[in-house]
DNA sequence: AGCACAAATGACAACGTTGTCAATTAGATA
DNA sequence: TATCTAATTGACAACGTTGTCATTTGTGCT
């Protein structure tokens, strides 16, 4: 059996309250007494019981990060929450939830009401689900979304822009010489990914390139919607020399159907993606895409989280972070126009 | 401020042990006393409190995620042990652990030493790192590994079969025709690397193909590892015909090599993989590679490590379950011979 | 030296549950 | 009906910590 906060005060001859407060770092005790208490921490080798701790303050030290997949961008961002969880004396409690899963919503419930997590971290596409912001809504736990798919007025997130990065990998094409540039589009109910769609119609506007609704395709953000966006897209009268997938799954299944038709990237057609998944650096031509600061989102998020769970009040409740063009091998200028 | 066991039992006109023999479904409650009581917590939204539970039982109940890397091999684990472990009635915690990383120990330490979890799932390539291994001897935590890189006897562990897998995808392309198969290496001190590396040799020699050094290749099971050592093989006076990468990473950078020099796959040289991931399907052409059936594997290692927290015997400490092939486009007959 | 006041320390309750064991009740038997 | 036994129920301590408040100790001033 390990020893306990008693023992040490035996060996210490001192009162558990004092060791308390030596392990508390509060204030009120002599240098003398805390050396005797530490020096007794040492050789009894203590280490506080965080069962009780976390009976009597009523908090559990713990945060919960909702995942639904099992992506790569799910897994960047533990990885980030852990570091910074860790750095701020939280443990990180996964939960994996899927959306209308009676299920999952019990579960979460129950984690919630039996007090054995503080606080939430939202990953995407939890944040859709109407379950979720009910179950939240009513209990009350504070949380925080990352890059939210939509976004809510009063609830804190931390998201890179959308709007931004897809306008500016719009202009990079118009610039290398593009004009007929086709964007796969994603789930029309998501704010993301309308965010997307009229950052590549802005930039559209304001270089005064027609913008074509035939060059508008569904991919629903998946490799598959991809490589049939671009079998019709190429079957155009007017093909695209561009194409700007809304995610790189999207880019990706564009890229595989160009390629088994024997279209050769970038030389007649260029891709572009939206993610920067790891996937994007390993396909042959490597994909450009627009990379969100994962990082310094999800750290941002922890921190936001944090502070509310202290009842200070975060600097801003909701923060979007500029996104930043990855070029690669999949985009080049057009072949010259021989109409 | 939420219910408490004293507030259901003062409503169900009984005692409070009597409710807490009807939460944990213990016997000697009357029918009509359980149906007062289970009346009362629902009327009280009545929830019990972890973190009183696990003091005076002296568990967490919780069961801690040894994590190194944030790839898609982690996040699938991941996934499946939230799945097991909330049928199990455990809370899941995630701690990221860098081999050899000072910090990373002591937050460990702490967490075996606080009780703040019962048992440890290791994760590769945590496993060869001698800290670790050390801590846990001393500590006597009950872990089980998944998919070790290195085995060692007493340790609990769920593997997939490395050797069969590798020997059944030489004996495919050995069929298909090939006879001059480059194999791509790993780590030479990893006993997964190893096996995968004698599983080929095996079916060289069943095959009676000449196995020829200069066509094993270091890799390192990365991108560039496979980028520089297909480069090196299609240089060689008698090149490959099949590159098979000891890892999807090193095939997936062989790919790359191979396109960028026109060679073409399958038609020239054939390429294929190990582990399934899931840039390995998108890819053009699909990778074709060995699968462990990962699902499984992490059923059977965190059911094994919850008979040992119950003091059970599991049924065998070491399991090692078989690998099958996925065949893609990669992978083809070779060119007829022309010498 | 005596006093006031601040700093240091300690006694004890509280947190919400489970385990132990004694007390009560119901049911069966004579 | 009285007695015995088994089933049901409850009182209370324990788990290891922190918060509250009272007490002791130390310090500076008159």
């Amino acid at each position: 059996m390990s020893a306990t906060i008693k023992d040490v005060a035996e060996l210490a001859q001192c009162s558990i309250k004092t060791v308390s407060r030596v392990i508390n770092a509060e204030p009120h005790v002599t240098e003398a007494t805390r050396d005797r208490v530490l020096a007794a921490i040492q050789t009894l080798d203590y280490a506080p019981n965080f069962s009780a701790r976390r009976l009597v303050q009523r908090r559990a030290y713990m945060i919960c990060v909702l995942l639904h997949e099992a992506g790569f961008y799910q897994s960047t961002i533990l990885s980030k929450v852990l570091d910074i969880g860790y750095q701020q004396d939280y443990d990180i409690l996964i939960q994996s939830y899927y959306p209308s899963h009676t299920k999952s919503k019990e579960k979460l419930e129950a984690l919630v009401r039996e007090r054995r997590v503080d606080g939430l971290v939202i990953t995407p596409p939890c944040d859709v689900d109407p379950f979720l912001s009910d179950l939240l809504a009513q209990s009350g736990v504070p949380y925080v979304q990352i890059t939210p798919l939509n976004r809510t007025p009063e609830v804190p997130y931390v998201a890179g822009d959308d709007y931004q990065g897809a306008y500016l990998m719009t202009e990079r094409l118009i610039l290398m010489g593009h004009w007929r540039i086709a964007f796969l589009s994603g789930p029309r109910n998501h704010r993301a990914s309308i965010d997307r769609l009229y950052g590549y119609k802005a930039a559209l506007e304001v270089y005064r390139v027609p913008a074509r609704d035939d060059l508008v395709l569904e991919s629903l953000y998946n490799f598959d919607g991809g490589y049939n966006a671009a079998r019709i897209a190429l079957g155009l009268a007017e093909p695209p020399t561009a194409i700007f997938g809304g995610s790189d799954e999207a880019a990706l299944g564009a890229l595989f159907a160009l390629q088994e038709m024997g279209v050769k990237v970038p030389e007649e057609v260029s891709v572009c993606g939206f993610d920067d998944l790891p996937q994007a650096q390993q396909v042959w031509p490597g994909l450009s895409t627009v990379a969100h600061p994962v990082d310094e989102i999800v750290e941002r998020a922890i921190r936001m989280l944090i502070s509310i769970l202290a009842k200070r009040e975060p600097e801003s409740r909701q923060v979007v972070l500029p996104s930043r063009l990855v070029m690669r091998g999949s985009t080049a200028a057009p072949p010259p126009d021989l109409n």
